[in-house]
DNA sequence: TGCATATATGAACAATCTTTCAGGTGTTAT
DNA sequence: ATAACACCTGAAAGATTGTTCATATATGCA
């Protein structure tokens, strides 16, 4: 039973949590990054040449998504390797991705 | 079967989709607006009220989640009544949210 | 008609974000 | 050791975003 309305809607704190995930989401880079790794593990160079931005760019994006653990680095050699973290945010993503894709 | 890497990740335009998509959830403020609105229908100077900001920065959010199509207006004499439009999005919220509340 | 109420809007400002540029660290090969 | 390679990082520039403030529109009431 709900007694008042307030209680029902997050906090700041827990909203900018919320906000802060989906922002994770919200970049054209960074959504061809994460659509990239949906196909398993790629180093930096070659993300670079399938976004079709700069290596720089790309490591940016790429530490953005490793603070907000949506993406795990794996360094071989002198490369590293990028693979998503999170199963559950992948899924979200590929949830957006339908909704755009039919409309 | 695939061919090319290259063909499994959206293009500019796809991702720029995806992208405009997943920002309308990507601030706090419209992430209350939305919660508040998932209990259903409120107009604006409620929802001023339950989100903690001004009816004027409220009105903007609820313009910007006209236009994305998340949420509907509906005028009732001089107050405008406002609920979500798109239940697939809400659900995508949803996931946002329960995956933000059990870390 | 005149006035208060409810919402919308445009301009402006501050804050935030993404990329570029220049240079830095660490690794492999010669 | 030196050079080439792969990646990272800080600063700066340009664009985008969210709020405030002032004002506009529209509805209801006296």
């Amino acid at each position: 039973m709900h007694n008042l309305v307030e209680l029902e809607i997050p906090d700041q704190r827990q909203a900018v949590e919320v906000a802060a995930l989906f922002s994770t989401l919200a970049d054209p880079t960074r959504v061809r990054i994460i659509a990239a790794l949906l196909s398993g593990e790629i180093n930096v160079g070659a993300l670079a040449g399938l976004v079709g931005v700069s290596e720089s760019a790309v490591s940016h994006q790429l530490r953005h998504l490793r603070h907000t653990r949506l993406v795990q680095a794996n360094k071989r050699g002198r490369e590293v390797y990028y693979c998503l973290d999170d199963d559950h945010v992948a899924e979200l993503f590929q949830r957006g991705l339908e909704h755009v894709s039919h409309d």
